[in-house]
Parts: structure tokens; sequence; C-alpha cells
RNA sequence: GUGGCCAUCGUUCAAUGGUUAGGACCGUGGUUUGUGGAGCCGCAGAUGAGGGUUCAAUUCCCUCUGGCCACCCCA
């Protein structure tokens, strides 16, 4: 067993977890699509420099865990594997002009993303995600749309239970303010607080309702609440959000010390979490409004908003709850042969099938029939044709056994397509 | 990135400081050589890597690699 491994954190799918991965993004591009997403393919790298200013420099996923890439030549520009795709899109959206489009610009992708995080159960570092982005549009409508979207999205997965817990950030204009008057909450017990606390309460006050720590946490409990601070424009916007989901029957469960972990984002934050699942696997996804990113990557002021919801961890959770999405599904027919003449005469018939439309495979093997119906049978084939030594083809069904006299190919054909459309 | 637990055929479990590391599943071949998932009989396949201790290491120690858990972070 020695040799070369997928690297750390990274792995390979196959079987029934390719099928389930396979079958959770085509429902997801339906989805999406249905609602007028269109779909865009992005370069799996940029500038480092678009996720420096775009996410900022001082959060995790840039300054600890992007994957920089070796500078090809003294010219070339540094370039990261992308550790999420907002950035990307917004990038492309500016680069292309879409400002021009019809606003919002409703953009989706399903791709991979790359964090050099430490592995753990539905913690990769190539991990793929479903994105959305609403792009051109200050809501609070499109904000409704996006959050309604996703959790459909998830319940019509079989994740049924799933919650949306949300919260504003507020804006520009009022954070700073709510920012301040935690830095005065939590400035009396600096002296108890962790190393990461203290950073945080110089650098993002924010993140401290976020902590475990046991002082932390009792500190937080008497926190000024983010909503008290809320200018007037964020507040109504954060009730019309509200409001309306309510009415469409999108239960929202407030969660003041929601902040999310990306600089980037105003008012709306939300995330999609299963109750009862530990670690990771409770954190299935979460989306926010930035307002201000455009014009942080050199564009002019552009409103937007958007989610991800992680499709390794969508699998595991519906695997956890024993359903089953996706499976391999083997060829309806197989073509076999009783003579080792036959091989071109067996592709040659598979693929005949297949241009017909039918899911066939030939045995290209020299084994004995008997072998080869054994391997046939094992496949859960509906049917298996065997060209006969004077090339006339027997039809015979593997749920009964029955197998027809020795017919032409024409005759054969008819037969399997009535016999699969039943 | 910090701390902890773990590592035997493809999978799932055994065993052991000392001849050929065992079973089950899976795979593969045979089963009077042209008719199927069973049964029977075969075959193939592992101690993650590198060091060390020892007469002897898969077993003890160290490092690395990888997995999982908590933290962190987030999808």
């Amino acid at each position: 067993m020695s040799g070369f491994q997928a690297p750390r954190g990274m792995r390979d799918l196959f079987g029934a977890d390719a099928a389930a991965a396979a079958k959770v993004e085509s429902a997801a591009y339906a989805a999406a699509e249905a609602a007028g997403y269109q779909r865009i393919v992005l370069p799996i790298a940029e500038e480092s420099a678009l996720f420096e200013r775009g996410i900022g420099g001082s959060t995790d996923v840039v300054s600890k865990e992007l994957y920089r890439l070796a500078p090809h030549s003294e010219e070339s520009t540094p370039l990261s594997l992308r550790p999420e795709a907002t950035a990307g899109i917004l990038r492309a959206y500016i680069q292309h002009g879409m400002r021009s489009a019809p606003q919002p610009v409703r953009l989706v992708t399903v791709a991979p993303f790359f964090r050099h995080d430490r592995p753990q159960k539905g913690r990769y570092r190539q991990f793929t995600t479903f994105d959305i982005e609403a792009i051109g549009d200050a809501g609070p409508g499109i904000d409704i749309e996006v959050i309604e979207l996703g959790a459909s999205f998830l319940v019509a997965l079989g994740l049924r239970d799933i919650e949306v817990h949300f919260n504003s950030v507020g804006c520009a204009t009022c954070r700073p303010a709510y920012a301040a008057a935690l830095t005065a909450h939590f400035a009396p017990i600096e002296g108890e607080l962790g190393e990461v606390d203290r950073i945080r309460l110089r650098e993002n006050p924010l993140r401290l309702l976020d902590s475990k720590d046991p002082a932390a946490v009792r500190r937080a409990e008497s926190a000024p609440a983010l909503p008290g601070y809320l200018c007037a424009g964020c507040a109504a916007h954060a009730a019309a959000v509200r409001q309306v989901l309510a009415a469409i029957g999108v239960t929202l469960i407030d969660a003041p010390r929601l902040v999310r972990g990306l600089d980037y984002y105003t008012r709306s934050a939300w995330e999609y979490l299963l109750p009862g699942e530990q670690g990771q696997q409770g954190a299935i996804g979460g989306g926010g409004r930035y307002d201000g990113l455009a014009e942080l990557i050199g564009g002019s002021a552009t409103p937007a908003i958007g989610f991800a919801i992680g499709i390794d961890r969508a699998v595991h959770a519906l695997q956890d709850r024993g359903i089953t999405i996706g499976e391999v599904v083997p060829p309806s027919v197989v073509v076999c042969g009783i003579d080792e003449g036959s091989l071109a005469a067996r592709i040659g018939l598979a693929s005949t099938l297949r241009t017909a439309g039918i899911s066939a495979r030939a045995d290209v093997s020299t084994r004995k029939i008997g072998k080869q119906l054994e391997g046939a049978a094992r496949d859960a084939a509906v049917a298996v044709i065997i060209i006969e030594p004077d090339g006339r083809l027997s039809l015979r069904i593997m749920a009964d056994g029955k197998q027809a006299d020795p017919a032409d190919e024409a005759s054969v054909l008819r037969a399997v397509a009535a016999l699969l459309k039943r």
C-alpha cells in the first residue's frame, strides 16, 4: 500500500459518493436555472490581490488559508487558488460590463474551492459549493428571493429540518458605532480574555460575539444588541426581509450574534443550519449581502447578495440520514457472444443500441457465456443479447430467464426498445 | 494553525517481540469446456513511509504522511 496518496484534505470521489455529489450538483443547477440564474464558469485561480482586497487581508481565509501559486516567472502576477466564489464572480461582472445588462444579474456556479485548513469531516481543502449571486439590486426583495431559494433547495433535497438563522450586520454607516459599543463593553474584562479574543477586541469586536471562551460568552450575554444600533435604512431593510419571508412560510431564526467570517458582508447575513449535527456538519451553507465589495475591487458601487451551500456537507447530511440521492446505474443491456470472433459484432451492436438511446455495454471478455451472463446479472441488466455463432441474435430477459429464438438485428432492436419502454 | 485519538489485504474485522499475519465480504478462475447473482473447490491481495531500540519489530520509541474529534474557521 505504499506509493502516492491523495493530498491531505482532498478526496477521491467514486461510486455512490460520486453519484450523490453529481446528483446534488445537478439539482442545484436545476433549482437555480429554474429561477432565472445563469451559469458562470470561472477560472480556478485569480490574482491574489483580488482576494486580499475583496475578502480582507486580515481574515483567516486570506491570511492563513490561501493557496498561493508559486510565480511562473518574474513578470507574472501573483495568483492564488480561489477560496470562495464571490470575489471572482464580481470581478467577472465588472470586467464584462454586466451592469449594462438588466439588473440584477443572476448567476450560479457549482465549483471546487481551496482553503489550506486543517481537514476534518465536512471540511476539506478542496471542497465544492453551490453559489448563487444576484448583483445590482439593493433589495430587500432580492434578499428574500435568494434566502428562500437556498432554503427550498435544501428542503427539496430531503433536508426538511433545515434552519435559517438570520441577522443584519449593518452597513458602513451604522456598524462602526456598534463596534465601538462592543469594544467598550468588553474592554473591562480584557484581562480575562484569551489571546485570540484580545486581538478580536482590537480588530473586529463583532467576532467576540462568536467566541467560545467562557469569559467572553458570559460577557456577551449582556452585550448591547446589534438591532439597537442599526441605522434607519438597515433596520427597515431587515424588517422587510423578515416580514415577507414569514409571509411565504420561511421561518427565520433571529441570530443576533451571527457574524459572517468574511469582511465584505453588509446588512442581511444568514446561515443554513442542520440542528443536532455535530462539528462541521451543522453549518451547511451561508450567505450575505455585500454592497461594498464592488468598490473594494475597483468597480463602481454595486449592491449584491449571494449564498454558498456546501455540496460535500449536503451529501454527508443526506447520507447520515439514510437518504439515498444518487446511485450507480449500470447499462440496461449487455451484449454477449458465444465465441471470441464475435467481439466486433458485440461492440458494434452495443454502439448501435446507444445510438438508439438505449444504455448498453458489450462483454468484451473471452469468458464462457455462463460467466458473461453472471456478470450481466450482477450489473442488474434488464436484458442480454447473445450473438450466436451464425450471427443471429438471441434476446434474453434477465428477470424471468426467458430467451427468445434467434432473430435478426432489426427485430431484436425493436423487441429491446419495447421491453425497456415498459 | 493548536491540542487529542487513530493507522493490518479494495472493504470490514482478527492475531503476534520469533517459522508461511488469519477470517468474512469484494475481485478472479474452475465446477463434466453454449446459458445467470447460490453452493462447492481454487487463486490473488495488507502490517502507510522513514529512522531507532532489539539477536529478532507488524507489535516498543521517534519523525513524517494520512484520517477522525475538539478548538479555530467556515462551505
